[in-house]
DNA sequence: ATGAGTGCAAAGGCTTTGCATTAGG
DNA sequence: CCTAATGCAAAGCCTTTGCACTCAT
């Protein structure tokens, strides 16, 4: 066992193989669309807007962005990310990218992923689970951005 | 001095005071109806939509509300606070109500306040700092939230 | 064949804006 | 008085939904 790390990202190639299976727990296809969506998420490295899916996903219309969008993520593969920016971004889940954090640049709204030690994180999750608890609340998850100016910014 | 400590909150009989300050640095006037909004948000002690400050600043347009919101994050002393809701909510700035993280509860949006101890969010930051700084990126605070199912939805 | 998936266009819902009116200094 | 602030209603913008068509099984 992994001890107290948590569980590791998926590999590259199975990432198809996995998204397959778990769209399938929900009665879903892996379609061809789904299938570029997970594609252009999967080489960003980050979480990436409906517009800039599309762009990499050519044909694929709006509309079936976002309905393939909410089924991916209720299938437990695809994470919808709040940032400061006006529009949805997302992102493949944890369990196929492994636990990280966003720097979001508040001058141009883009969004990076960075990794802390586990260490802190593991510090930061006993301390925001005592606090929880004390204040009756159920924690599943804490989410974690840095906020400021991007290189290209600056 | 205050050594690494944050800076403290302003005492609630001064909010109004700092808030007029703020709003006068930059040509605003401290009209009624920023009051009111002023007001329900220093009693909410937490993050509150734009339905809730309406309820509380009765008689106050909806496009006044989000008017004079605007004015208030332009001057300083106003958030917009980013959540899994579909609505935007706002709080006082952290130079009126201290450095805090949020609670949102997944199931019914609500979102309420916690504080964690000074010297993990020193180690936090100090961590953060590190990894921005090796991406080339500026960072200027960081924002954490606990997210998982509240008291009343358990 | 037969229902899921898709595209297109229209509808929704929060937020912003235009314009005439009101009020604070 | 005179400009900022407000209310109301219309417009915007991202997102969702309706409906007919297509594709895979």
């Amino acid at each position: 066992m992994a001890s107290h790390q948590h569980s590791d990202p998926v590999a590259a190639a199975d990432i198809a193989h996995h998204v397959a299976t778990k769209l399938g727990e929900i009665g879903q296809r892996f379609t061809t669309g789904r299938r570029d969506i997970v594609s252009a998420l999967a080489a960003a490295q980050r979480p990436l807007s409906i517009p800039e899916i599309l762009d990499q996903a050519k044909g694929l219309a709006q509309s079936s962005a976002y309905r393939n969008l909410t089924v991916l993520e209720n299938a437990g593969v695809v994470v919808r990310v709040i940032t400061t920016d006006e529009w949805a971004r997302y992102e493949l889940s944890e369990d196929l990218t492994g636990h990280h954090h966003h720097m979001v640049c508040s001058v141009c709204g883009s969004v990076d992923d960075v990794r802390i030690s586990d260490s802190i994180e593991h510090e930061l999750d006993a301390a925001l689970e005592k606090v929880a608890q004390k204040a009756g609340f159920k924690m599943a998850h804490h989410r974690l951005d840095v906020v400021g100016v991007c290189k290209t910014c600056q």
